[in-house]
DNA sequence: AGTATCAATGTGAACGCTCACATCGATACT
DNA sequence: AGTATCGATGTGAGCGTTCACATTGATACT
């Protein structure tokens, strides 16, 4: 479409001025006559002249630029959350330059590098599949970096973490006080971290009412409702006593819902089901959803915050936030189905 | 973090080379002895040296990065068509930089002269809000564009476009056929080009089956849940006739059940409602949505490509493609209840 | 009147790369 | 033996900015 960019030089020289009081124009820096920033602007809008980003970021070692790197954006978990993170940044004239790992830590390793590369001010890394060991050292090279939903144990990084421990303590306790005593988790992903945290609160909510978790209960998948579904089929087949369903999110509970309706069983009164996140599908699938509330635009726009502290160096405690999510109880855990064994 | 970045001076000195055979190497040009590669390449990765994208596209005019313009990245449809996009643009070696206009179309054009500024290869620009001559003004200067759901009459940019028209009369000629004579439009945004055609089809429907839509049938807002509730809460005050809802998209659509749920309305049985895009939430809301599918993750494949294919002159014929949305029938629009007036 | 001060402007260098071209030694050809 | 050819490497310039400093002319102070 067009032809040659106008640079600095072309507008200066229009303007019958040197280039570097175009440039004090530009970055409105004071010292210059009005006669002359009038002269230089109107060449300016003239020939639509624009700065070019890249020279500028080339001196200035800034980009403006966050690098965004999530699983997966068309899940609303992280769209939304990516939304959070956008407001802050654009408010704050930071752009943000998206990374879906797919799920693939390789992947998500690449990706790092490549932001790296481009040298991003800074990396928010939602629900990273890494190991400790190569996320730290992919990390390191970064100004600034915010993780969500995962912490690192040996050395510091800021994160915004939702406090999924106690979140799968909420799911857990409300299900073994319907009554249950069986209950399966659909785990998600091995490598989540929010997925073992979940996991572990769960299990110290079945020991506290003393139980002993069996192994078999716990069955990983992709967090997709597909995923979920079979995920659900090979669980419910190999313990047919499961009679609740704690599912790694919403999206897995609909999967989970999905073969419990292809197979006749009726929820919540042959089984109660439950997710996580609260994502808005949650409250409109039927039977509705119990599941953990998680304010993920907020999480969006803290992580982003955090970060841009972090690199503008406005503050120094860059540390941990920890957000408690909400347990909603919804038709899917009903109590009216459930026989009370206490 | 980090200290001071590793530069291709300092490697070209550890390796006791030029800083352009460093080049050589990394660009992995041929005419480079394997012996001299193989020291550059070690002192390479003992370094963690990374090439500066920045400098590169300084030199090069290139980016490998594509601006994604969208109304709202937390909505289903956007988020989809982002992950098509990026799907592609990484396949091909490019990223993407968000930008979310929220439906302002000011902000949008101030975007797009952002985007302008980073000097990306080219733009994605989905659902755009400005006016035709704002639009291409503002498209101009970027090397390669690509409209969604948007055509521009006088000018000629490409575009993917799902065929609304044939959408509109699809679930016109659907509710009509269910007997409905007065259908309601809940319209969503008034900039909105998608908009504007399932309106060209709705009305285009009506005036087949000879009926002469009342103005006020039609009722705009924007494209959310909440102001679809709204906008059904008017529309259904100021117009008691109604037995049949179009909404312009699935999230409108839950807001218009919402309503008729909170007004103790039965849907399909005093209302019929239908949705447009065929998010997940659609199919598992009670009651189903009737809506139309649009492949929306498969748009911004196809957006991508097409954008690439201009960027890279593959192809001459960057042109127009267009996507045809398919009816599908759920219980929001379910016969028995229904009276057949003809 | 002489100089200190300051606003307005200009100049050179640098940011980290790639491009075009120059150089060099070695092999191969007549 | 003299030169054409080619692979391997080096050199200078430039991409479009900003930074640090230099220069200029005018105003104000003693």
């Amino acid at each position: 479409m067009s032809k040659r960019r106008v640079t600095i030089s072309d507008v200066a020289e229009l303007a019958g001025v040197s280039y570097q009081t175009v440039s004090r124009v530009i970055n409105d820096s004071p010292n210059v006559s009005s006669e002359t920033r009038r002269r230089v602007q109107e060449v300016i809008s003239d020939t639509g002249y624009r700065p070019s980003h890249i020279a500028r970021s080339l001196v200035s070692a800034r980009t403006a630029t966050l690098g965004l790197v999530i699983p997966d954006i068309s899940n609303p978990f992280f769209s939304a959350l990516a939304r959070g993170a956008d407001q802050i940044a654009s408010e704050n004239e930071y752009s943000i330059l998206l990374a879906n790992t797919g799920e693939d830590a390789s992947r998500e390793q690449s990706l790092l590098n490549l932001l790296n590369e481009r040298y991003v001010d800074g990396v928010i890394v939602c629900g990273s599949r890494l190991d400790d060991t190569s996320l730290f050292e992919t990390l390191s090279p970064f100004e600034a970096a915010v993780l969500v939903n995962r912490r690192l144990e040996e050395e510091f990084v800021p994160a915004v973490v939702v406090d999924d421990v106690a979140g799968g303590r909420l799911i857990t306790d409300h299900l073994l006080q319907m009554g249950h005593r069986a209950i399966g988790f659909v785990a998600g992903p091995r490598a989540s971290y929010s997925g073992q945290q979940r996991l572990l609160g769960y299990r110290s909510s079945l020991a506290a009412a003393g139980i002993e978790p069996m192994p078999l209960w716990v069955q990983h998948c992709l967090p997709t409702t597909d995923a979920g579904e079979q995920a659900t089929r090979q669980l419910l087949k190999s313990c047919p006593e499961i009679t609740a369903l704690f599912c790694y999110n919403d999206l897995v509970a609909l999967g989970a819902l999905r073969y419990c309706a292809s197979t006749d069983r009726m929820v919540p009164s042959d089984i109660s089901i439950a997710g996580y996140d609260d994502i808005m599908l949650a409250n409109v699938v039927s039977p509705a959803l119990t599941t953990c509330h998680v304010p993920r635009f907020e999480v969006g726009r803290l992580a982003a915050s955090m970060l841009l502290d972090c690199i503008e160096k406005r503050v120094e405690n860059c540390s941990e936030i920890l957000i408690q999510p909400e347990l909603i109880v919804r038709e899917s855990t009903a109590a009216d189905a459930v026989i009370d064994y206490r």
